[in-house]
RNA sequence: GCGGAUGUGGCGGAAUUGGUAGACGCGCUAGAUUUAGGUUCUAGUAUCGCAAGGUGUGGGAGUUCAAGUCUCCCCAUCCGCACCA
């Protein structure tokens, strides 16, 4: 029997009492369960900066509205929660406020926990994870080793910013440019060794997994694509003459445009290279040209409009066909980077070449002219960079792409001196941070066995949180008692390595740890591969690149582990459009950010919530408005009233015989109305035409309440009601979870089904046709679905406007779509 | 420069398969209730026109009986990548 309540709506007690029910409940605690369907929904994990911002709310608002949707469809669904809880802003904030950063980060979390608890979302939280806790990364360690043990990890020299006067490396975001964002001085680029991740042995499946993942949204998939950036091409050899050093007497060079190889008629390699090097000595114009070009460090979008300058090294290349000799020049438009850091240079078809060969008065040799008589060719304004047919090639003249790439391919191949080559432009992951606040590297360094694996047993390492935190660089530094360490495998002193993990490592298995995180004999177990992959997987467009691309690595690296079975982490992905004020990004430095707690005490969760939903559509940019949450409130105010001032019908069953035909049309809305909001939670992702259509079936009930009360009246409200009121729970779970009570259920809305649509609710004997004359609407007309094709032509055309479009009018053609329109065509 | 997305009333947005453009909400206008004000309710609200009707989805062309939706060209805004050989 339904209980009495206030027809006013009190968000804060309702929510509080909802909230109350979950926790005494443990209602979204969840077990592994092989009879039932399971479903992962996850939400990036944010980082503990110390507040929620509208970014936040919007996407576990999302997260929790399908979580809470898959539940009532009766799957098994985990939803989790934790922090990503290493990084640099908690350096910082040590520095200015003298905290520690393990105390300010764990201050964060608590309030921030509050804050989504607040929100009622329906996380797990017995499986909280903290980046930062040694249960957790010890098995970052532990995987690292085994990755070391595999050949996988290395250490190499690389480049970091080195700020001179804080003494201490610069992330590339605390560059500002080209300063330390402290300091001020000129940032200086150092080499030190640091680890890398070999995600280059896996660019190929990490590129042809894309086409796997037909759930993620096509401009991911895009961008990842081009980052990996795969690239067909020929490696090809140029002999040098006159060089003795048998090193140096080949150069590799690499090109996906074999088919311009007769129009070389230079090469040019970059100033790191060791050709370069070579012929700089004794030619110390040349020596300091390269010293020059090494030391030119700017941001990298700069380097694109760079002016493309060089120097002849007066070594001439060989020509691996035609033997004729080319200059070899040092270019700075060439990267050392990518392929052998040296290029053919084909002036004729490629612009940089061309502008180049321009300046120092390079021949312009033309080897492709155009197949289409529209496609124009001037190599006097701009190099002729199309695709086409061979000319001034030999033997190869007439050829197309497709055809003189393999015949050249087979000549070079033939002669020794290139084959095919596929070539990314991926590059390996560099893991070493020079922090404190981060995991620490796993490795200890023995001046006698070089880089040595922490062994398992003594894992983890711990980092020390208990800190003083000055600038100048991490603290693991100056503690000897860090660093001071027996080598594990000859027992001599030896120096633990003191940089920690780009906290990426992480947030790339987080997401599988969420389904073992007690687990502590091992990294996961067998409940990881009930769980996984993620169902769905709920983030911000900026992690398209990075995070998605370093967490699909590390699956498969703990695939190949035997960790997990699946091949990929996210079956289906959404990201999240911003949320923007007056146009433009909600951020502290702009001043127009908007505190999701102000909101919630003025008006609930349950409002808040339902804004953001109804706002925009999920991936796309959402707009703030103040007066579109009033909107929201003033609907679950009206709403409320409505259903707290029902009273439900006793016991008489819904057959449709004993129906007016008001009543019919009620049903028909409520059944069309969860027909459409069904597929709108689980198709489309699209809550907030969802909500636009319960909105619409209310407006309904209260115009059909006009008609009167009596007991089968009662009957179709009731029914309309309970579907809105289970539609909204995901979305305002604790509007539901109160209203539901009222109703006359017993049990709790998070344990109710789903509504089920009746077919038969939804069966119309009449259609409105649209009457069209030359495709303008004329008028409509409610005619039987029964009727035959020519009594429907009758009709609309004895339809009195239509008459007067038709009036003295041939007609041409009618074109009937059954149920739908008729079109006359006139003439 | 390359790649991607977006462009619809005063505003956020809807139109899912080529078939009634503007659902739903905000705002605004008028009225009612209450009133100190807000709240709440009713009606109206793309635009021109008294009306009949015309026009209208960034601009231009095209396909079609029919185009916001498909094709081509152009413009603007946003995002990503950026000398990748």
């Amino acid at each position: 029997m339904s209980k009495t309540i206030d027809s006013r709506y009190s968000a804060q007690e309702i929510e509080a009492a909802a909230q109350k029910y979950w926790r005494d409940h443990d209602s979204f605690k969840v077990e592994e369960n092989p009879g039932k369907e399971k479903y992962y929904c996850l939400a990036m994990f944010p980082y503990p900066s110390g507040h929620l911002h509208m970014g936040h709310v919007r996407n576990y608002t999302l997260g929790d509205a399908i979580a809470r949707f898959q539940r009532m469809q009766g799957k098994n669904v985990l939803q989790p929660m934790g922090w990503d809880a290493f990084g640099l802003p908690a350096e910082n904030a040590a520095i200015q406020n003298r905290v520690a950063p393990a105390e300010w980060t764990y201050g964060n979390m608590d309030y921030m926990r509050r804050q989504l608890q607040q929100l009622g979302f329906a996380y797990d939280w017995s499986r909280e994870i903290a980046t930062c806790h040694p249960e957790y990364y010890r098995w970052e360690q532990w995987f690292f080793t085994r990755l070391f043990a595999k050949g996988l990890v290395y250490k190499k020299d690389a480049e970091v910013n080195w700020d001179p006067v804080d003494k201490t490396v610069l992330a590339n975001e605390q560059v500002v440019d080209g300063r330390g964002w402290r300091s001020g001085a000129v940032v200086e680029r150092r080499r030190i060794p640091q680890w890398f991740v070999k995600i280059t042995d896996y660019a190929g499946e990490l590129l042809e997994g894309l086409d796997t993942l037909p759930g993620w949204p096509e401009q991911v998939r895009t961008m990842q694509s081009n980052w990996i950036g795969r690239s067909t091409g020929i490696e090809l050899q140029f002999d040098i003459a006159g060089v003795p050093d048998p090193q140096n007497r080949v150069l590799s060079v690499y090109t996906t445009r074999p088919d311009t190889l007769m129009g070389v008629t230079y090469v040019a390699v970059a100033p790191q290279h060791p050709l370069a090097t070579l012929a700089a000595e004794g030619q110390p114009e040349l020596a300091r040209f390269i010293t020059e070009q090494s030391h030119t460090r700017m941001a990298e979008a700069d380097l694109a409009t760079l002016e493309k300058v060089g120097m002849d090294t007066g070594l001439k290349a060989i020509h691996p066909i035609s033997g004729e000799q080319v200059p070899v020049y040092v270019a700075n438009f060439v990267l050392m980077s990518y392929g052998s850091g040296a290029v053919m240079a084909v002036p004729a078809h490629d612009q940089r070449d061309w502008e180049f060969a321009r300046k120092y008065d390079l021949p312009i040799k033309q080897v492709i002219k155009p197949d289409r008589p529209e496609v124009s060719c001037d190599l006097e304004t701009e190099a002729f960079v199309e695709k086409g047919v061979l000319m001034n090639s030999g033997r190869f003249d007439g050829l197309d792409f497709t055809k003189a790439f393999d015949a050249i391919e087979s000549h070079l191949k033939q002669a020794g001196k290139g084959e095919k080559r596929v070539n990314f432009r991926l590059r390996d992951w560099g893991v070493s941070r020079q922090r404190y606040w981060g995991t620490p590297i796993p490795i200890i360094n023995c001046p006698d066995c070089g880089a040595v694996s922490v062994p398992e047993k003594d894992l983890p390492v711990l980092l020390p949180e208990n800190i003083e935190f000055s600038e100048g660089g991490s603290p693991l530094n100056n503690m000897p008692g860090f660093y001071q360490v027996d080598c594990p495998q000859c027992g001599t002193p030896a120096r633990r390595e003191t940089d920690t993990f780009d906290t990426f490592m992480e947030s790339s298995w987080y997401y599988a740890r969420f389904a073992c995180r007690d687990q502590n004999t091992a990294m996961l177990d067998a409940r990881a591969d009930y769980w996984l992959p993620v169902d769905q997987y709920i983030g911000g467009i900026e992690h398209a690149i990075l995070h998605l691309l370093y967490a699909r690595f590390f699956h498969k690296l703990m695939r190949d582990e035997g960790l997990v079975q699946s091949d990929e982490p996210f079956a289906n992905l959404l990201t999240q459009g911003m949320v923007l004020k007056d146009g433009s990004k909600m951020s502290k430095s702009k001043g127009n950010t908007v505190d999701p707690l102000a909101l919630i005490e003025k008006y609930g969760a349950d409002t808040v919530r339902m804004f953001v939903l109804f706002a925009s559509p999920p991936d796309q940019s959402l707009e703030w408005s103040d007066s579109g949450v009033e909107g929201s409130f003033r609907f679950l105010k009206r709403l409320w009233k409505i259903v707290a001032e029902h009273t439900p019908a006793d016991g008489s069953e819904l057959t449709d015989a004993k129906l007016n035909e008001a009543q019919r049309q009620l049903r028909l809305k409520t059944h069309t109305t969860v027909a459409k909001v069904t597929d709108d939670f689980a198709r489309r992702h699209t809550f907030n035409t969802a909500i636009a259509a319960t909105m619409e079936l209310i407006n309904a009930v209260q115009k059909f309440e006009g008609d009167g009360d009596n007991d089968l009246n009662r009957a179709v409200v009731g029914e309309a009601l309970r579907a809105v009121v289970l539609m909204l729970a995901p979305v305002v779970p604790h509007f539901s979870h109160a209203l539901w009570y009222h109703l006359g259920h017993d049990q709790a809305v998070i344990d109710a089904p789903w509504p089920q649509v009746d077919r038969a609710a939804m069966q119309q004997s009449t259609a409105l046709i649209v009457l069209q004359v030359n495709g303008k609407l004329r008028g409509k007309i409610e005619v039987e679905k029964s009727i035959d094709r020519q009594s429907l032509e009758e009709k609309a055309l004895a339809n009195e406007s239509v008459l007067r479009f038709t009036a003295g009018k041939q007609i041409r053609k009618i074109i009937v779509v059954p149920e739908k329109l008729v079109n006359i065509v006139v003439s």
